[in-house]
DNA sequence: AAATAAATTAAACAACCGTTTGATATTTTT
DNA sequence: AAAAATATCAAACGGTTGTTTAATTTATTT
């Protein structure tokens, strides 16, 4: 009897119609009830399972965040991963996180740049600089071992590694659609990512300067 | 007696305003009376002037997006100048603008994920494929001419230069604090943005396999 | 100086907002 | 089966939203 106590299915329910209306409407644009109406509860039960509206986009945002860190953290105590590899997997984890939770990313696009929430911005802040730190840490351990020749500036390398994912993430359906893709949504997807993924791992070894045996 | 009947002074200064409150609270979030309190105009003046709320956000990116073509249109036609130039100029640019229009570009980024203003999503795609196509005839140019090696993928190039400045952008407060810069806020912008161009320019010339005289 | 047009204002409008209440139903524990 | 805890609901709360109205002031044209 004693189970740790879990989300109720409502609870659960609420939070992904809630993910989803936030990322193609925005947070302010978004109505209580119309989150309510999407999951099927009444208006109250928001209140009642999350305290308040504001709370639920940082339970969301809590939920999301933090399962990201315990892949990383194994990777980082692999001993038989370079550094080379350790960043192409938590890279790939990265892109797939992405992938397989593209609302959510959509969510964070349209509230970081606008959020005063303390919380939130708290939870991004440390997870960049955590990414951040981590890859030049991996470039510097890299340069000293010579499988790099380079220890690029870490500001710019987050940039351009997050901004292109970002970026990608946000105009899809603006490339789908010019590109004259005739793929089923998730067929594209898939093809996408992974495309975006060996992109960004090619960007990646030419700024450490890393040579493919 | 016939000049061009021009914006009015309080007009640019409920825009200036609302660009700002946009830019640092998102549009939704942002109340016309804040705006009206802003500019020290009277609400009415917005409805008076812009005739709603979301044709003031209309007007912004009008105004804001349709001064950078000129420009490229103008190199478009420099004979004196090669491919590789034609895309530094229009890349150093671009950096310009967003440095010059910091808190425009900042309203994009909060807003592109999740306005369903149609004239504004059209404005946007236009803009950004037009950019796209762009860099890809001069990158298809370059190789016939061998000043380059490669064509890349025009998305994925896109997605890196653009995804870098935007989340760079976006993430300059945290920089600045976290490499514990001293400097004024307007000398480290000067430097921030010469670098990330500097760069963002070095990747391009990687990614087309450019070669420095 | 009279007439017309443009600018400005406070107040009112209806609609919607997030949240709370208090009653009722359901489930769990004793 | 009684008691306690949890879940659900319609309705109401006070406040804010973007926009409009109608009256008044200011500026421009005749």
């Amino acid at each position: 009897m004693d189970q740790v106590k879990q989300t109720p299915a409502k609870a659960i329910s609420i939070l992904r119609h809630a993910e989803k209306l936030f990322a193609h409407k925005g947070f302010e644009a978004t109505s209580v009830r119309e989150i309510a109406h999407a999951a099927k509860v009444n208006v109250a039960m928001i209140s009642y399972y999350f305290g308040s509206k504001e709370k639920l986009l940082e339970k969301l945002f809590e939920k999301r965040m933090t399962s990201g860190l315990e892949f990383v953290q194994q990777i980082m105590e692999s001993p038989e991963l370079n550094e080379w590899q350790k960043m192409t997997v938590i890279l790939r984890n990265y892109v797939n996180n992405i992938f397989h939770a593209q609302n959510f990313y959509l969510v964070m696009l349209s509230t970081q740049v606008t959020t005063k929430n303390k919380r939130i911005l708290a939870l991004l802040r440390r997870t960049r600089l955590n990414y951040i730190e981590l890859f030049d840490l991996f470039a510097l351990l890299g340069v000293e071992k010579r499988l790099f020749k380079y220890r690029p500036d870490p500001y710019l390398l987050q940039s351009t590694i997050i901004g292109s994912l970002y970026y990608a993430l946000q105009m899809k359906p603006v490339f789908k659609d010019h590109s004259k893709n005739h793929q089923s949504l998730a067929e594209f997807d898939e093809e996408y990512f992974n495309k975006l993924f060996e992109y960004l791992k090619n960007i990646l070894a030419t700024l450490l300067g890393y040579e493919d045996n």
